[in-house]
DNA sequence: TCAAAAGTGTTAACGCTACACCCATGT
DNA sequence: ACATGGGTGTAGCGTTAACACTTTTGA
């Protein structure tokens, strides 16, 4: 019943606008969203609402009097609630083979029965406009943003069953070149940290230098000596030391940071 | 006479083309043709033959059926006439007002009189499919290209008057953004050098370690010890020593090196 | 007073820089 | 023999890594 309505969602709904919005033609934006908990880099993953188990990166598209950047965090607002989210863009996808047509074939297929219910036959669904608007080759930028995982509430996008953080290691395999793109954002974002110093925004406002060196150890999975790690933050000269951590634990409070505004 | 011809073709030829290829459209590749001579950085830039000192970066468009780094390679042929360049993609120009409308229509009223001699009106140009496919927001992706200077035999496309060599510090002003993509392919190269080892592309197969230096000189603006430089390079290991290079000189002569092809 | 974790200081190891030295080449 | 530029070795310096020591906190 549910899966139903979102079968007439994806080819009603979402489809017949796509051709009359005014997108850019053949350009996706796709968007690696991480976040950090609990000793685990995760990312944000949708399932589709449809038989199949295809998980995708968070997508959209561009319109035309939309800068690239405007894209991608309207594109992420939407999938996160939350506005002004720190983004990088890393790398476009374009290799001639990269439509989606198998992937939206299979699931046609594999939702066939969801499909024949409905007042729309499989021909006419293969008429459809949007259907040859989508299953072009598409050109991919990809976007990887980070973001506090405790201000992130997921949203449902209409066609989707589930969006959920997956951790770096336990990734569900992903429709088309996804999993190469999360890939390569990863490789993205551990060459940028300590250049653009970006590796703050997993963090809430306030931090401790510990919370700090977990996200490196995570990031670049390998243990750092906690006295230079100490030092070697606060040589960036970018945090802005405020009061005591007391957590009621039986040792030395640590000082909690804030991540200088350099304007 | 010459001109009035080439702004026929502008019109007629090149433009009635555009939106029957089969080219993706909205988007453009821009490329920065990097060469090095006698200590200066330099790029392959074209001027359109048209009044009004139209200075771009050579451009061009990407097939339905073709990998965007094939598009790349193919226009970069298309400019050098040679094949198989080394080239990086480097980041994608995206801002909402990024159409070359202005340009086009600067371009149109600098040589109205031409227009004019030609059996084109001026609203026949206006109404044109390909004016408006053109003057369309575009995407564009940039990349830069790392050239042996002496295997380049520039070649005009049927919009320009001259292609030629501007040291990085002599840049003619460029149309639209394309001196800000100069300026960030130029900081993307300098990021990549270490990394990425491509620097010996701008170098003919065998050299010596001071035309590596020189090279490093250039592009970095500063000075490197000579003896250190050597160690540094050599610990690469990413260079075979071949024969020395005799030069008739009166001094030891250097060895000469070739890039190791690490398969 | 003790354990645990934070913060600071000190020494050792390493890599980079500066430069002395020797080598090859042609006049 | 000598001037010129190429190639190698080494001592000094600064940066980073390892770890000892002190401080703070609550039990």
């Amino acid at each position: 019943m549910e899966k139903q309505f979102k079968v007439k969602a994806l080819v009603s709904t979402r489809w017949s606008n796509l051709s009359q919005q005014n997108f850019i033609p053949q350009v996706s934006i796709d968007c690696v969203i991480f976040g950090y908990q609990n000793r685990q880099l995760k990312v944000l993953i949708p399932k589709l609402s449809y038989s199949g188990n295809f998980y995708v990166l968070p997508s959209g598209f561009i319109l035309q009097d939309e800068d690239i950047d405007q894209a991608a965090q309207r594109i992420l607002s939407e999938r996160t609630s939350i506005d002004g989210i720190y983004l990088e863009q890393f790398q476009v996808f374009g290799k001639a083979n990269r439509n989606s047509k198998e992937f939206i074939n299979l699931l046609k297929d594999l939702n066939l029965e969801y499909i024949k219910q409905m007042d729309i036959s499989a021909e006419e669904l293969e008429n459809n406009k949007d259907y040859d608007w989508f299953t072009k080759r598409f050109i991919s930028i990809g976007y990887y943003a980070l973001v506090d995982i405790n201000r992130v509430i997921p949203q449902l996008s209409i066609l989707d069953e589930s969006i959920e953080w997956y951790d770096i290691h336990e990734l569900p395999t992903l429709v088309m070149d996804h999993n190469e793109i999360l890939e390569k954002a990863l490789k993205a974002l551990r060459k940028d940290i300590d250049e653009k110093l970006n590796i703050f925004n997993l963090l809430p406002e306030k931090f401790t230098i510990a919370d700090v060196q977990e996200i490196y150890e995570t990031v670049f999975e390998r243990k750092y000596d906690r006295t230079n790690f100490q030092k070697k933050i606060l040589e960036f000269n970018v945090l802005e030391r405020l009061e005591k951590k007391f957590t009621g634990a039986a040792n030395k409070a640590p000082y909690l940071y804030r991540f200088k505004d350099r304007t």
